[in-house]
DNA sequence: ATGAAATGGAACAGTGTTGTATCATAAACA
DNA sequence: TGTTTATGATACAACACTGTTCCATTTCAT
């Protein structure tokens, strides 16, 4: 009960080729998509069996991407604010991946493991800034929910600079981090 | 020479009714447009000649009330900073024509008098972010375009809070200034 | 109140995309 | 090497949206 090797090969280069088209233009035709993996559309259709189908397992993968990226920053960080600087170094690679997963709500109407499993990623970096708060780390002065979104606006920022700009990724976390931590004032 | 009080009344009700639309999901149906304006879809078709030339007139009007917003600012700005603050201050409000202008891109394929004010805007806040980085307001540790992105990112956080946490437009404009000049750290 | 103009409904062709079925060909497996 | 299985090309129906035309009705202007 092995998988054929063009199969494995083949949904590899669709997904990748999704990631790729429909993180650039979320309308992008399965056509299109198919003709950029280098695969028949018609294979497309029998690996996955609709529209949704792929961007569903694209989100997936992205977010299981996500949760390896993210999985060893409990283990290794010093303090709260530590976390989130290694949350900036190890997620800034992947990008891609982030930005289409920021595009998910306007892709897929509302699948519910996908909606579920981003409500969690949301909830844990909550929490991650509550506990810096109360840690005094970081200041009172910014709800959470600001800071949430200053922090996936940053990611948005590194990808954006990243592709647009050239820099590294490295470069863009380093950014990204200073910009939450310090701001640019003086 | 005077314009139908119909037309206005329908052009106007289009517009608006396209900007919640369109920065909701871009793709949205004309259709759907006319129907949230009140209006038939033959006389979207009749004021509008095409869904470009509706995006088109869109994009410019959001564009001028931006221009007419942040006219002021110049005179009243007592420094660079300053002018930073009241751009937050005064755009917040306008956030669902700035959301648009975001996607101009993404909805107009190019059009080249758009993309030429577009350009122009971008150009004019990254010579406020040089001058103040001259001034020694701000740090010139973090590169003129990743401030150009970060605070169009800080307005585009301070549009979704307020619509999803129903945050005021003022609120908005604090915590984006805050957040730009001094981060979230202790 | 009357003429002029805008409106909205319906029906239409054209187009592009989704999703399905068929079949000859090519590649993997044993 | 022979068998199985995936592939890709083509052709197809269904569907939605764009853009146009026509006409009866409503609304504005004077």
């Amino acid at each position: 009960m092995v998988t054929d090797a063009r199969i494995v090969r083949s949904q590899e280069a669709l997904l990748s080729a999704a990631l790729e088209k429909l993180h650039h233009s979320p309308d992008a035709t399965l056509s299109e998509i198919a003709q950029h993996a280098g695969v028949g559309r018609t294979t497309l259709y029998r690996l996955f069996p609709s529209r949704d189908a792929l961007i569903r397992a694209l989100a997936l993968h992205c977010l299981g991407r996500m949760d390896a990226v993210t999985a060893p920053i409990t283990q290794q960080a010093q303090s709260a604010l530590d976390a989130i600087r290694l949350l900036f170094q190890y997620v800034m690679p992947l990008t891609r991946e982030f930005a289409l997963l920021m595009r998910v709500d306007q892709l897929l109407a509302d699948d519910p493991e996908v909606v579920a499993i981003h409500r969690k990623h949301h909830r844990e970096l909550a929490e991650l800034i509550d506990y810096a708060k109360r840690q005094k780390e970081i200041s009172a002065a910014l709800s959470t929910v600001w800071l949430v979104g200053l922090i996936e606006g940053l990611f948005h920022l590194g990808w954006s600079v990243q592709t647009e700009h050239g820099y590294s990724a490295e470069e863009a976390a380093e950014m990204a981090y200073t910009s939450f931590t310090q701001g640019a004032q003086r």
